[in-house]
DNA sequence: AATATCTAGCTATGCTATAATGATAGATTA
DNA sequence: TAATCTATCATTATAGCATAGCTAGATATT
């Protein structure tokens, strides 16, 4: 899926919702799209300053709010970390996380099953859940 | 399991190993053990300096890796917090926290079904995994 | 005792994130 | 059109989290 045409989708969802997809939410929306791996806030702070001096750490962490309320981003917890999710819109459940210590790489899971399990469990000890942080660290195919 | 035994068990369990549990370890382990929730490293810094008016970040730090590499102490990355662990040296599965956000109280699971589901997913995946994050938050019963 | 290794002190710095306030632009309504 | 409302954005400051790098001292090993 190309940047482009993710961006595309995007627009479709936010107008759909009447959500104000902006100029800087935009640009955020493509820096993080070209990326390969998960990139830290200061880091797109950096590439957003190319374009607009100006830019300062609110204007990152507002834009990276909107797109993950969104659901076009999703934060990594362990590592301070953003990425692009490539299947907004599809599917709502909440993700799994394969993240290679060696290149960055981060590869995004979606299993139904596995949210499930997540919730029995915690329903069996008297929890709610609202948000869960699945991450597992180790190495991939490559490397 | 009060603070008392629970050192006692760590103290034995560093004997075992070999690693050295100094004071400053030592003091920070019971601070750990004497809290219900999760800290976060600069309280625990506050309570130190109480004691020990010249430490540092840095001393925290040390302090803290050296009982997370012990199984002692498990970091919560979702709220930048370290909580003491109950069950260390009975069993060295991955852990699975449920952290309730109104009260702070956080329950820890240890269940190797899982472990074992997140496992299998990465495997399919060319994953293999060093390290796993499963955090939940949520609502306890009381809350 | 000599050596190697681990631990701790200390300073500095970097990275991550939010608070608070005010200005601006776009939509809504009278 | 004018008044108003709301969301967005700019700006400054600060809070909060974590590590790097260097030195000195303590402990274990030979």
């Amino acid at each position: 899926m190309t940047a482009e045409s993710l961006l595309k989708k995007a627009q479709q969802v936010c107008t759909k919702k009447g959500a104000r997809f902006t100029n800087v939410r935009e640009y955020v929306f493509l820096l993080l799209a070209n990326q390969k791996g998960a990139v830290g806030a200061y880091d797109l702070l950096d590439e957003l300053k190319k374009r607009d001096p100006a830019a300062k750490p609110a204007t990152i962490y507002r834009a990276l709010d909107f797109l993950s309320k969104q659901g076009f981003v999703h934060k990594i917890e362990s590592i301070n970390a953003f990425i692009m999710c490539h299947h907004f819109g599809e599917c709502n459940h909440p993700v799994q996380l394969l993240i290679c210590d060696q290149c960055g790489y981060v590869e995004e899971i979606q299993s139904k099953n596995f949210d499930l399990a997540l919730r029995t469990m915690a329903d069996a000890n008297g929890f709610t859940i609202n948000h869960q942080i699945v991450e597992a660290h180790g190495s991939c195919n490559k490397c």
